[in-house]
Parts: structure tokens; C-alpha cells; sequence
DNA sequence: GGGCCAGTCCCCAGAAATGGGGATTTCAGC
DNA sequence: GCTGAAATCCCCATTTCTGGGGACTGGCCC
């Protein structure tokens, strides 16, 4: 069986997964099957803090983990700060050329090989707005990353994170939850985003200032909140909005 | 040749692209392999210190090309806004399950359907703090996609996205130079997104109302912007905070 | 025709945010 | 012991937002 056939057969159960339990399951085993030992799909949040739900499954040995708790690693880990610095997956040997190292980030590498983790692979998730996260497949210590299987691995770590946001209901909205917005709402809400005042938003839309007025007004009644910032909030996280559109020049 | 065998091969090929000519050549012939007809790898940044020019590679036809612009499409692409909700790639059929498509969504999509571009699948990308973007595919219209093809597009957009940020030097940047917050301007924030006004922050965090305004200026100050929705867009778009932490009861 | 909705415009009063000045204390690092 | 950063507090004036009232037009659907 081709490797895109085992992508698209992982898809397929992902997708019928119910439980983070089977979702664990699934990724044990397609870890082994890409001769690896360990698997860790995580947020990168500091956990024992963190307003759940965040996610993390993982097959890493206790040991690790309760150290890892221990001293707050989620934020500081250097192979999570390193996935915040791309968009494909990297090898655990690349790490030196995408991070200065610090003697801290030494031990930590150190201590994940006395708990018997080996190298690695981590493929980065980001989605705008969301904690930072990631999918990493580990061999046991000694044995080596196999090039041939890394590819899969990035689908196979993509396909989990996703389906893992779809477990937790990270982005779940009821079926009419969505409030909708008129064009023109979603226009004066658009450059409310970029920073403009009602007054600039009326000229650039060559309306008048009360008419800008009433349309924020409107959307905000219609999301049922009262702050300017919890309106974008709101249409951010819907998709009214993107980052792209706010951020960009 | 098996599919991942062309995806090492075009990972390779991008690799040594020295320019974005080359990157749009590499992406072409892929689209093509893929039984695509066309690619564009829209790639929005925000580097508030470094102005970057936004990436924009395609081979998307002039007509649709000059009618997106005409119309200042760039801010409500449904795709785009899309490729905003999810990790991992998406056929557009699935569009509408994902956003509420307005009227004017359904125009565009019309709109590129009579410019010739039918069917899609799109890769999303997301760099916290830095940059956002998607690769996308389409077919000639007419022609259905070939979901056999989609694991291959999926690795061959994150490839691409990553080697344009190589391109245009995105990764020299080095990683903290983004803005960061103290803890006390990062509470302050927290609330002010969850819609509340500087003096009920007061009561909440036990301190007096100029105080916050204090750390709320300030934490402008460091993103460099002049407004609350501004600072609020930004702190969500670098994982300072997060839409669970903003939206949950 | 009547109802509904989007879009446009107008008014007002009060609350909130922004941009400028200041200031002191505490604590970590050199 | 000095420096710098963080956190705290205070004042001012101005702009901007919010919530409350209205009103008129042009489509669309039944």
C-alpha cells in the first residue's frame, strides 16, 4: 500500500473518531507504522495553568511528562519555540540551526534522551487566534528517524491536529449560532478592525458618519454585545473576518 | 514514480529555487502534474518593523486577476477567510459548510467561475506573530478535482508556502523581535477583549482606573498601534491570546 | 399592496478611550 | 550602588464610542 493510500486511510479514521481516547489509538499506532516510538499532538500552553481545554495526547513516558509539568516547559520547550518559526515539519537535528540553543534548552534536549526519547519529528499547527500547537513522532533512543517515512509523517501529524480540533469543539458554533452580517456591516466592521474611528470608516466608504454609526450598532446587536472589541472578537472566530484582511498593509 | 517520491523531488526543487519566478515555475508544473490547472500562493504578512512586500504568486487568468483586484476582492475572498478556520487543506465544495457565504462571497465565486477557474483545494499556512497565507489549486472549470491528488497538494502547499518565506527572507527576521507584553498589560488585555471598560479592569485586577489605562497604552505602545481593536487583532494573531481565552463563559 | 430588510441619514447625552504630561516603589541584574 | 523594567498612581483635554430616539428609499417576497 503506497504511503498516500496510508494518509488517506488515517484521514478516513480520524474523521470517524468519537473520543481524544481513539484519536490516541490511531496515532500510537500510525507512529509505530512510521517506525517511530512516540507520538505528542499538543497545544503549547503551560498545562497545569491553562483554561481548558487545551489539547495534548501523547505516548511519551511519565517520567518525561511529569517533568516536563514539573518545570512549565510548554511555552519554553525549544522544539515547540522552534515549530512557531515554520509552516513544515523539522527534524530534532535541525533544531541548532533554527534556534540559538541556550544551556537550558541543552538540558531539556538532555533530559528527553535519559527518558529514553530519541530523535525526532515535529510537524507545526497553527491556526490564527488559536494556541500554538504541534505533532511530533520520536523514536526510542538509539534508533534513528527514518527520511523515507517524513512525509507521511507531516500529513499524518496535519490530518491528527485537525482532528483533535474537531475532538476538543475548538471552533464549534450551533447550527445557527453564527450571526450574519449585511455586506455593508461586515465593510464598516472591516476597517473598524484596521484601527479606523467611525468618522475616517464614513469617508472611506463615502457614507455618512451616523450611517457608520448604525451599522456597528446593528452588528453588535446582532452578535448581542456591546464592545467593539467583542464584536471582532466574534467575527474573527466565525470566520466574518481574517486576520489577513485586519493585518495586511 | 509514488506521490511522496514527487513531493521529496519538488521539496528538493524548492530548496534551490533562488527566485520567485523559479518558485512559480516549480508550482506550476506541480498544479499541472496534480491534474490542476492553476496555483496561487497568496502569502499576507505583518511585520510591523520590516515592511514586507506581500507575497503573490499564481498563474490565475488576467481577466480574474484585473476583476479581483477592480473590485478590492483581497479582503473578502471567501477562500481566504476560510483557510482562516482550519490546519489542513480544504476542497472549496466544503466552503459553505465552513462560512456563512454572503451574497457577495457567492458573486466572487461566480466571478472566478466565468474567468475559468473551477473546482479547488486549498493548503492554509499560518506562522504565529508573523505571517499568513494559503497555496491554492484549481482546476480548469469544467474538470473535477482529482481527490486522489489532494495528500500531494496538501504537502506540496506547506512546501511551497515555506520556501516563499525563504524567498523573501522571512525567516532572517530572527524569531523575538515580536512584541511582547508584561503580565500586568497582558490582564489588562485579557479583560478589554472580553468587552470590559478600563474601569470595571480596575475593579477586577484591584487597581485603580489610570493604571489601566497606563498598561493598555503601553501595550499599544509595543505593537505600535493606536487603538484597542488594533492591539486585540494582534495579540490574538501572535497566540498572546487566544479566542478560548476571550470567548469562554 | 403590505411586510420586511438593507441601506441611508439625522439628533442627542453620557460613557469610554486616547494622548499628553507627571510621579513613586520594588525588584532583578550588572 | 546603579540601572532599567515593571507596576502603581495622578492630572489634563480631546476624541471616539455607545445607546437611545427618529425617518426615508428601494428591493424582494407573498
Amino acid at each position: 500500500m503506497g504511503l498516500v493510500q496510508i494518509a488517506e486511510e488515517f484521514a478516513q479514521q480520524v474523521d470517524a473518531a468519537s473520543s481524544p481516547d481513539e484519536l490516541a489509538a490511531l496515532l500510537d499506532a500510525a507512529a509505530r507504522a512510521m517506525d517511530f516510538r512516540f507520538f505528542a499532538l499538543t497545544h503549547h500552553v503551560d498545562l497545569p495553568r491553562a483554561p481548558q481545554p487545551a489539547v495534548r495526547l501523547h505516548n511519551y513516558p511519565l517520567g518525561w511528562v511529569d517533568y516536563f509539568d514539573e518545570h512549565r516547559l510548554g511555552p519554553c520547550d525549544p522544539v515547540h519555540r522552534a515549530s512557531h518559526l515554520t509552516s513544515v515539519g523539522f527534524r530534532w537535528t535541525r533544531l541548532a540551526a533554527m534556534l540559538d540553543l541556550t544551556t537550558r534548552d541543552r538540558d531539556i534536549l538532555h533530559g528527553a534522551r535519559r527518558a529514553g526519547i530519541g530523535d525526532g519529528f515535529t510537524v507545526p499547527a497553527h491556526v490564527p487566534g488559536e494556541s500554538a500547537g504541534s505533532c511530533s513522532f520520536a523514536t526510542a533512543d538509539g534508533r534513528p528517524v527514518r527520511e523515507e517515512w517524513l512525509p507521511l509523517a507531516q500529513l499524518v501529524g496535519a490530518i491528527a491536529f485537525e482532528g483533535a480540533r474537531r475532538l476538543w469543539g475548538l471552533r464549534e458554533l450551533g447550527p445557527d449560532q453564527r450571526p450574519k452580517l449585511t455586506d455593508r456591516q461586515r465593510d464598516c466592521l472591516y476597517w473598524a478592525a484596521r484601527g479606523k474611528s467611525d468618522w475616517e470608516i464614513a469617508r472611506i466608504l463615502g457614507i455618512s458618519h451616523d450611517t457608520v454609526i448604525q451599522h456597528l450598532k446593528q452588528a453588535r446587536e446582532r452578535y448581542g454585545v456591546g464592545k467593539r472589541t467583542q464584536l471582532l472578537v466574534h467575527a474573527l472566530f466565525d470566520g466574518t473576518l481574517t486576520f489577513v484582511d485586519v493585518l495586511r498593509r
